[in-house]
DNA sequence: CTAAGTGCAAATCTTTTGCAACTTA
DNA sequence: TAAGTTGCAAAAGATTTGCACTTAG
């Protein structure tokens, strides 16, 4: 996964510098969890060497242009990415509570894309859709 | 449609001021358009009286908390909103040439929840879905 | 009359940018 | 060694807040 991200990196002629090496280490740590550049930032102060603000920002934006990170916004005004290693269209289910993700393949949009087409004549291009809820755990934790 | 607006506001126990007219106003002949707090503040100057922009914030505020806006983040970092009289679930299809939005009924995302529940264990509570496209103006004038 | 609302200026918060110094390949 | 990358400080852009003044009811 690391290796995999940082090949891709290479392929399209990006450096790997030790900075770009602890935020995909962030973002593989973290697994399904979303997280913000600020959330980087504090995590690799934690665990490796605090990485400046600017440089997570920067690679965030190089991350997605290649194509292994995705973009997440909710409604507060702070991005969160995670890790999307695959090309196949995708949603994710967001735990509010934990911040654990899972992702989703079956997308219920392209079901109606038609109806849109024919009932609007709207041309859909793309969609977001975030479902938020309880993952598992926190599902059970709430019942407790 | 104006005048339901003031009349819940004042059921709430708030005041009808004039800058709440305007900014009512505002995202009433927008219809279906999306309007951010900078929009209105635009507006306000250009059609009646310019309005402070944190009073157009603090309105937004108010209107969302009584249910009358419903608030639109895509992804870059400008919160658009429209109102939304209805109660019904329903989700937004946006033009991403003119900002035009209509709204669709038949939302897709009902019908997977239960199998969220079920293979995944998670509790699904709310979901996000915005379509963006072409509407069927712009649609025709891409084509020429 | 008074609780609520407004305007203004300043603060906050996230993200972006310019630039000189430094590293990777 | 050259192109790409980083850190720092400053800027930018959206939104929020404190406070004195004003106004709707």
């Amino acid at each position: 996964m690391q290796d995999s991200i940082e090949q891709k990196l290479k392929d399209q002629g990006y450096k790997i510098t030790p900075q770009r090496k602890i935020i995909i280490k962030a973002f593989t740590k973290a697994k399904n969890h979303l997280l913000s550049a600020e959330k980087v930032f504090e995590w690799s102060k934690k665990h490796e060497k605090s990485i400046n603000l600017s440089t997570i920002y920067r690679n965030i934006e190089v991350m997605m242009r290649i194509g292994v990170l995705k973009k997440i916004s909710l409604d507060n005004h702070v991005d969160q990415y995670k890790l999307s290693v695959t090309n196949e269209h995708h949603h994710h289910i967001v735990c509010i509570s934990c911040g654990k993700s899972e992702i989703f393949k079956d997308c219920p949009v392209s079901h109606i894309e038609n109806t849109l087409i024919e009932k609007l004549g709207f041309t859909p291009i793309e969609h977001k859709l975030e479902i938020l809820g309880l993952c598992q755990e926190c599902t059970q934790k709430s019942r407790e």
